[in-house]
RNA sequence: GGCGACAUAGCCAAGUGGUAAGGCACGAGUCUGCAAAACUCUGAUGCGGCGGUUCAAAUCCGCCUGUCGCCU
């Protein structure tokens, strides 16, 4: 559509390499980042997020990074909320947004415009359920919500995920609508973005791992295990404790094991995390995908993200 | 040199005569309010090698190889 707002988007998995590329794309097409990280959105973690120090910004204004305090709760309806905001405010500002993170769930539900139930969760339910969860098992709960929701049940059924059951009951309990309704739905709405979206992966899947590796042990020189120190001392929230970086080294302060295992532990988790990442992407068709171990340079690669944005944004 | 123990998938590991548990890692996948989350699927015609006993051996016997420990 016409009214649809242009922007570029950069995925893939950590250490990929997105942050440099998109701070020199930003430069080159005069564009403004919104970051679509569920952690690097703490402040206080960043080291172990991988934050890009101001000096790495250069001067690039950065969006929805290092602005909540680590205790605070956050969740991909706010964060499409957030950057709704700033997408339209540098599109007003006549600049190109950029989105670019490893946030599979919160790019694409920016991007494809996934609708959102107001504040519709009712804590006291999902407790509830858990308990019965707890008390007997996941069959009883997959029955109920058959009763209203087959389609999803019977997804589920095979998932046996108590997460999506238990949230597929909520959903239907505090919103009278149920999860495939909620589905079809949003799949309607067309999205108010056009976005030209380019992933950044790896032909050999060693050389990420080296470079995640390798990230791993910068960080400690950087200082991690002090950050790890204040940030596990400190109130988290939901979604901040889980951040890779720091529960990792807690038996390591807690004298419980040797720092070495420790930061294997850690570089494992780091490489998981990067795979479970490149699998969520992978089934996005419209990503233009960049192999970083095809290139001799960065400029190599640079040039080739440019001349994609460039067909893109014409084709657009 | 002698004695003893052990040798099962990339790693850890159960299995002591009846046709190879489990865990981790790897790989693949799911994904609509916790997503750096939660969850699903996936591996040994073979148990160090060679012989032997037996209807049947990872399991018993012998030899060889390797590892570890102890002794001299």
């Amino acid at each position: 559509m016409e009214n649809q707002i242009q922007l570029v988007s950069v995925v893939g998995p950590t250490a990929s390499g997105k942050t440099g590329l998109s701070v020199e794309l930003a430069k080159h097409f005069h564009g403004e980042i919104v970051s679509a990280d569920s952690m690097q959105i703490y402040r206080g973690m960043t080291i172990a997020t991988a934050k890009p120090t101001k000096e790495e910004q250069q001067g690039i204004p950065h969006h929805l990074m290092d602005f909540l305090p680590a205790d605070s709760e956050y969740s991909v309806a706010m964060f499409v909320e957030d950057a709704r905001r700033c997408i339209n405010e540098i599109n007003g500002r006549g600049k190109l947004p950029f989105v670019v993170g490893g946030t599979g769930l919160y790019v694409d539900s920016l991007l494809n415009h996934i609708q959102f139930h107001g504040e519709h969760r009712d804590e006291a339910l999902t407790a509830q359920l858990w308990g019965e969860f707890e008390k007997n098992g996941l069959e009883p709960l997959l029955n109920q919500l058959e009763a209203f929701d087959p389609q999803t049940a019977a997804r589920l059924r095979i998932e046996k995920n108590p997460k999506r059951v238990i949230r597929a009951i909520e959903f239907y309990r505090t919103t009278g609508m149920t999860l495939t309704e909620q589905n079809e739905r949003s799949r309607k709405e067309q999205s108010p973005y056009r976005a030209v979206k380019i992933g950044l992966n790896f032909r050999d899947r060693e050389r990420l791992y080296e470079r995640i590796n390798l990230r791993v042990d910068c960080m400690l020189e950087q200082g991690l295990l002090q950050e790890a120190q204040a940030v596990l001392s400190s109130p988290l929230s939901a979604t901040s404790v889980k951040a890779i970086g720091y529960k990792e080294l807690a038996p390591y302060f807690k004298g419980e094991a040797a720092l070495e295992e420790c930061i294997e532990k850690l570089k494992r988790e780091t490489r998981r995390y990067a795979k479970r990442q490149l699998t969520w992407f992978r089934r996005d068709k419209e990503i233009h995908w960049l192999y970083v171990d095809e290139f001799d340079s960065f400029e190599e690669l640079y040039n080739a993200a440019v001349h994609i944005i460039n067909k893109g944004l014409l084709y657009g």
